[in-house]
RNA sequence: GCGGGUGUAGCUCAAUGGUAGAGCGCUUGCUUCCCAAGCAAGAUACGCGGGUUCGAUUCCCGUCACCCGCUCCA
């Protein structure tokens, strides 16, 4: 009948969470002043898994492709930016308060309803809540800005304001006339950034799922406006494969179209990938979001610079307007669902003849934090030695870990539970024949490979 | 930000108006150690600030953080 989840078990995402702070993914930031929701650091291991979601984003939608170029603009950009983007405006609510039963409510939209039933405009006695019904109780409305404020120069005044950018579209908006000239691009093609960006969210929360500081990939790929809609297509499926392609399971990504009223206000057509991180309030959350951004943004910069943002075709001795396709990628949900389709516990014989639970991370040996583990069997030195040649030799290349503490079953465990795909023991035997066992991080099967073999086989194992 | 709940080692828990203990984990040493082994030693906590009190981890207030709801979204 009904689910008591009080009493339920720590799910999934609990696990996850606890994990990525128990071994070093993920710490609240300022934690021993007591923390901040706003924002979270990577730790040693979580800092290698976000560098190589980047890299493996990086080589596939910009070096990979002919057709893109990448770049990298400025967190602090002109007030004048946000005002012809539209941000400053619309990122703007204003909310109100019911004293009688202290639900929220946006007031525009209290005031919009009011006007469509009665056709004039209300008076804030007349306003009613849409939670408890109470009229006459709701605050004048305080407005709640996802722009976060800071002032330069030396003095805190209305001529120093800037913001911080709320997205990291507008710096590639901005820069499409120095790309198109310097990297000689015409039309299909698009500009990739990794970047920092901050909104002052009500209400930060879930882990890093939402932060007020956080990090996306995005693509502004400009095409000609009769091409948008196929292109608009092309990308929904190119940002979906990119996830199944890491080994996200297509049970838990579904797309959704977001519907008129709920889109950004640059958007004509949004689709939002979404992943089932499991919430306790709901289970899907937005991963990326593809958006058809028209003409509206060069559009806007051509009005609010008098720079003319535009493209001139030869053939057709037309100038015209590039529309914008936008596949952006949240990269710290990325993150956050990579690890959460990782997170396995299965069973592993244990040295007394039964079986132990066993927690493995089975990510994509690509975005493994640590590509292997160099296990000496013994800390004495003719053991220890050797293998940290072998681990010094291996990390020219990869992220590498050297463990000589505490039995081998369970290092072993310390690193299935990180993710790490191969661990690498030097024994007795290896001083004899030189060669190591190498150890499967998801079948625990071993084998033996002789020592000059190791870095290609590994090379050949990990994909990269 | 508002309403409700919570706050003791890294984790899971215990005790107490007279300043705290366990298991696991971690560190060090020994062990020819291949799937969380054994022995020995060691480090680490009352979220923070204020008040009441002879004395507060314990009571009160504030604050910060976390969980649930409202709101927001990459």
């Amino acid at each position: 009948m009904e689910s008591d989840t009080s009493m339920a078990q720590p799910s999934t995402l609990d696990q996850v969470i606890n994990l990525a702070k128990r071994r070093g993914f993920v710490f609240q930031a300022g934690e021993i002043y007591g923390g901040s929701r706003s924002a979270w650091d990577y730790g040693p291991l979580g800092v290698e898994l976000k560098e190589n979601i980047k890299s493996q984003w990086w080589n596939t939608f910009v070096r990979g492709r002919g057709d893109m170029v990448g770049l990298d603009s400025s967190i602090i950009l002109p007030r004048q930016v946000w005002e012809a983007s539209g941000h400053v405006e619309t990122f703007v609510d204003p909310l109100s308060e019911c004293t009688a039963c202290n639900h929220r409510h946006r007031y525009d939209h209290l005031v919009e309803a009011f006007e469509d039933k009665h056709g004039r405009t209300p008076e804030l006695e007349e306003l009613a809540c849409p939670n408890c019904g109470t009229r006459g109780k709701m605050t004048e409305p305080r407005t709640f800005s996802g722009l976060i404020r800071t002032f330069l120069g030396p003095v805190a005044d209305d001529e120093g304001l800037h913001y911080l950018r709320p997205e990291t579209a507008q710096g590639m908006y901005l820069n499409f006339l120095n790309v198109v000239n310097t990297a000689r691009k015409k039309p299909p093609f698009g500009i990739g950034q990794i970047g920092k960006a901050f909104r002052n969210e009500i209400t930060p929360g879930n882990f890093i799922f939402r932060t007020r500081e956080f990090e996306q990939m995005e693509i502004q790929f400009f095409v000609p406006p009769a091409e948008a809609d196929e292109w608009f297509d092309t990308w929904v499926n190119q940002a979906q494969d990119w996830f199944l392609g890491l080994g996200l399971n297509p049970d838990n990504l579904r797309q959704y179209n977001v519907p008129d009223g709920e889109r950004a206000h640059y958007s004509s057509v949004t689709i939002d990938l979404e992943y089932k991180f499991g919430f306790s309030g709901g289970d899907w959350g937005e991963l990326m979001g593809i958006a058809n951004r028209g003409d509206f943004d060069l559009t806007n910069h051509t009005e609010g610079s008098g720079t003319k943002m535009q493209y001139y075709d030869q053939a057709t001795e037309e100038h015209y307007t590039p529309y914008v396709i936008e596949p952006s990628w949240g990269l710290t949900r990325s993150l956050m669902a990579f690890l959460v389709d990782a997170y396995a516990e299965d069973e592993a014989p244990n040295a007394k003849g039964g079986v132990d639970k066993r927690t493995v991370l089975r990510l994509d040996p690509r975005l493994s934090p640590v590509k292997a583990a160099v296990l000496p069997l013994s800390k004495k030195s003719e053991l220890a030695e050797p293998a940290n040649k072998l681990a010094d030799q291996l990390r020219k290349r990869w992220n590498i870990d050297y463990d000589d503490s505490g039995a081998i079953g369970r290092r072993y465990r310390r690193h299935d539970e990180i993710g790490t795909p191969f661990c690498v023991t030097f024994d007795f035997d290896s001083l004899d024949d030189n060669a190591v066992t190498v150890r499967d991080r998801d079948t625990m099967q071993q084998e033996r490979v002789s020592l000059d073999q190791v870095e290609n086989y590994l090379a050949q194992r990990l994909g990269c």
